[in-house]
DNA sequence: ATGGTCATGTAAATTGTTACATGATTAG
DNA sequence: CTAATCATGTAACAATTTACATGACCAT
């Protein structure tokens, strides 16, 4: 159940669900993503089984604010969790299935166009981690370095761009590919 | 609905759901994946909305085989699909999330062990790419290189592949990261 | 005869998405 | 006054996983 330990994770500092989903749609958006319709539930079901306290803040405009936070359950779960060794879910690319079965469409310019509009999606996406990234490092600029926990967050945050570098590559590479093709096969059977 | 459209591009050449599931264990492991809980009802689906055509076919041991293939129909529907441009769902890595939150556990030599183990995984991950890969070229050496499908699926085996070198290489760049912070550290606060 | 693979499926549970409902406050 | 943001949530639907049910045939 990771959504549940994520958000365990996230709640070592207090939040309200409304935090939590900016949350997931900011700082750990490269590793997780979950909607408040799922989010309340969850906080609520935790909440009953113990993993979470909940308290009561006003807020100015809408209405008050509930402020979750970790137990001491709660942390032992969370790091039940953390000890269990790495968990390797099954990916999934609609992308990749496209691609996969492109020939069907017998039009070599659509898989340059598709495999471009293809770069332009992780080019944008490498740029939002950019910006959390800079981000990052401009409030951690407090005296020597990292700590242990931004030390973690930002190998994270290294990962992601790591792995859209290489695709980026890819799709260069697989360009190249195709249209290297394309010269070749132009001309013979016209 | 991908699931779908990932069958009806499977389906270009018949098979049965049994048949989809090796499929998905196999040569697209590496872009979606499926059981056979999952399979068998889509098919029904897509055959009573017209999208598939099924014959049955005898079989030594077990029930006869039903195979399915695409319809006219289906052919469209797929060819809508592909050409609808890239579609980027979203990424949910357990792993990444885990190592996050990893400075709870407040021991270094606990992210290294664990960095460690998620570089053999995906070393073993991209083994087994690296076979499907060798068994697709064996199968394709028929006169001058790739039939434009055998290109589409080749480039998909290659996304498969950078982007799990550049995770392996991330993670050794981790492990650095973690060693010689773990050296700097000893003794200033025993 | 026992266990694995071939082959079909259904049922229940979990997880995630999309749509809807409500109401206050603030910026343009 | 209108739209966006803050803030709570529910309901319905869709996708996925896990468990269960059935039976033939083949190899040890």
């Amino acid at each position: 159940v990771s959504l549940e330990h994520i958000l365990l994770g996230l709640l070592r500092t207090p939040a309200s669900g409304y935090d939590l989903r900016a949350a997931f749609q900011q700082s750990v958006r490269h590793i997780w993503s979950a909607e408040l319709s799922q989010i309340y539930p969850a906080l609520d079901r935790m909440t009953r089984r113990g993993w979470l306290r909940r308290t009561q803040a006003p807020s100015k405009r809408g209405p008050p604010r509930r402020l979750y936070s970790i137990t001491a359950e709660g942390r032992k779960e969370l790091r039940r969790w953390l000890d269990c060794g790495p968990i390797m879910g099954t990916e999934r690319f609609a992308y990749l299935a496209q691609l996969y079965f492109m020939d069907e469409l017998g039009d070599p310019a659509k898989s340059l166009r598709f495999i471009t509009r293809l770069r332009e999606a992780l080019a944008a996406w490498r740029q939002q981690l950019k910006t959390i990234d800079t981000e990052f490092l401009r409030s951690s600029r407090g005296l020597g370095g990292f700590s242990d926990e931004e030390l973690h967050q930002y190998l994270t945050l290294r990962m992601g761009m790591h792995a859209l570098s290489a695709k980026m590559a890819w799709c260069d590479e697989s360009l190249q590919r195709l249209r290297r093709r394309t010269k070749r096969t132009r001309g013979r059977r016209p």
